[in-house]
DNA sequence: GACATGAATGTGACCGGTCACACAAGGCGT
DNA sequence: ACGCCTTGTGTGACCGGTCACATTCATGTC
């Protein structure tokens, strides 16, 4: 009923008690929820906050508070669908608690790069969460002050590194075993391996799993091509995979990757999945529609998003419980890119 | 230098004035760089602080000074290629500013729920930047009340809309013109057109330079197939051009439709670009491997977010200059999916 | 009837900066 | 020698909340 019509600065409590006749305390007290308040009055300052539209202010709530109720989310990359996922997870259950998201992007994986990266994500105050599937985000994690309250979003860790850290991932061993597994059991004498590029100088979690397989099944070893992110990248290793005869069967770290094998291969005259099977993983939206579409391992990265939220949450909340961060069990989508090796010659 | 080893809260202005022996407001101005303050005072004030480590509060920062130095970006969804790029570029951007970013995701259309996430996106103060490619966005952009800082990224607009507010956009209409004049040059009779989901009532501009080109060229102009953003709208929309013999030419509101398209086509044995040519819109990453690789209008997302951040840039802060919001023009990329008709029967 | 107890409310300081203003010292014109 | 401007610095209030404590009044208890 503001009928002066221009609304000026936004109603503080002070201007809502004044209006009710009361202390801003009280008010204070009401949109906290304090008990001690008389019915009565709880119901004029709440009908007074109404009227006025009052807000609780969040920066002068954070300042007074120390709590900031905010997340910031540092990656390397917003375009790649397992980021992208990631963070829309963190996002839809940030927002469901009421906690703001931002972001900051490591352009850069050089130190003094990524440092200030981290120093501009503290000042946000709040929360941190790193995607630490890279080096940037490798660099970051452990660029975080030790008192900032921070959760990693890692590869599986061999030994959980760290361990005085929380940390959330998916099982990307576990993931590359199974598919190597459904490669080898088509009948293919081996399964050759497009990885991508590590998150730190040991062999990421991909690679071992696909390594296991390999060796439970007593199957040679060939050596990992390096791929990078993207199709480019596979398209690279896929032109040398396909001079070599022997090769049937090409797992690769994720779905770009598979796409830039996939064109390099028939590029080069050879079929998929008839002379070639071809798998992935991340089950991409688009990797159901490729032709032929992509065998993939399927990871619920929303889900891990998810997780990481609510860890933070808890670190930040001692009130809030400490999901657990359920390792999501990563799923095997077999679809037309696989299929046994051609008839021997 | 702190022996004692816990460093326990962040040191404030006053800590480094009482270190150096000034007042907390001559520390003010040195992190300011307000002139008058004597060279030495400034060196001993520098020093303290970086002996201190301190770093300005962002918080307090934007309770007294009023300006947050933040940017909210609204949008529907982070993982879609167009959407998580202009979200690339204006963290790019704002990093540059030294501007914190924050996202919401609009996850409904509905008026509520819409409103309620600008609201919160206004608490968490600053600037606002809405991805109006769809209706949950338009409508947010909508529900700004006229107060606050916003940017909208649009559609191209068929008359500046408002006119009080400032926007970016491409030019999709241009695009969508270009991309079906060189279907129509290779000689095809006419381009059949998938859209992605109008952002208003109205036609979209990639509509409506489709139309154009048709109606330029004398072409029967065939209704428009409604999809969605994804794949599977585009393999639905596909299936039924599939079954006309006629059709020899698709353009798609984007890459994910015509990829849908594209598998839709091989899957009822119709070859591309043999039997029918298909062209997409935005060339997303993968679209350059797929086989066949597609034609599509190349648009630059990234500068776009660049160039939304630069005009809420120039509004936050009069000094800044506003700098021209640059329509890019959209390139027009030839590849394998895009070729002459089959020959008359 | 005096006193401890608890409910309901108010007061002042504080979070870490900025802003508007006051004030001291030095240089310069007259 | 006086006023005046410029340079360099300090003081107090303020942004909009929270926190710790003080205060008032109505009860219940002995």
């Amino acid at each position: 009923m503001n009928v002066t019509g221009h609304t000026r600065r936004p109603a503080s409590i002070r201007d809502v008690a004044t209006a009710v006749g009361v202390s801003y305390q009280t008010v204070s007290r009401v949109i906290n929820g304090h008990p001690s308040v008389k019915q009565s009055t709880r119901e004029r300052v709440l009908a007074a906050i109404d009227e006025l539209g009052f807000r609780r202010n969040a920066t002068a709530l954070a300042l007074a508070s120390g709590r900031s109720r905010a997340v910031t989310v540092l990656t390397a990359n917003t375009t790649h669908y397992g980021y992208a996922s990631i963070l829309q997870g963190v996002e839809e259950a940030a927002r469901a608690a009421s906690y703001a998201v931002g972001i900051g992007v490591l352009e850069s994986a050089e130190e003094a790069a990524v440092a200030a990266e981290v120093r501009r994500a503290a000042d946000a105050g709040g929360g941190l969460i790193v995607i630490a599937y890279d080096p940037a985000g490798v660099g970051a994690l452990a660029a975080v002050p030790a008192e900032l309250p921070v959760v990693g979003v890692v590869e599986t860790p061999a030994t959980p590194p760290g361990g005085d850290r929380p940390w959330v991932w998916t099982d990307d061993r576990e993931a590359a075993h199974a598919v190597t597994r459904h490669l080898l059991s088509l009948g293919h004498e081996t399964v050759h391996y497009v990885a991508i590029p590590s998150s730190t100088r040991r062999t990421s979690a991909r690679t071992t799993g696909w390594r296991q397989a390999l060796q439970e099944a007593g199957a040679p070893e060939p050596r990992p091509l390096q791929g990078n992110w993207g199709p480019a990248g596979g398209h690279r290793a896929g032109r040398r995979l396909a001079q070599d005869p022997s090769v049937t069967a090409i797992l690769c770290g994720n779905d770009d990757l598979a796409l830039g094998v996939l064109r390099a291969l028939h590029e080069n005259g050879r079929s998929v999945p008839g002379d070639v099977s071809v798998a992935g993983f991340d089950d991409a939206p688009h990797s159901a529609y490729l032709t032929p579409s992509l065998t993939t391992a399927r990871l619920d990265f929303t889900g891990l998003g998810r997780a990481a939220f609510a860890l933070l949450h808890g670190v930040l909340e001692q009130s809030a419980p400490i999901a657990p961060h359920g390792v999501s069990v990563p799923e095997l989508v077999v679809r037309e890119s696989s299929g046994p090796p051609p008839a021997r010659v």
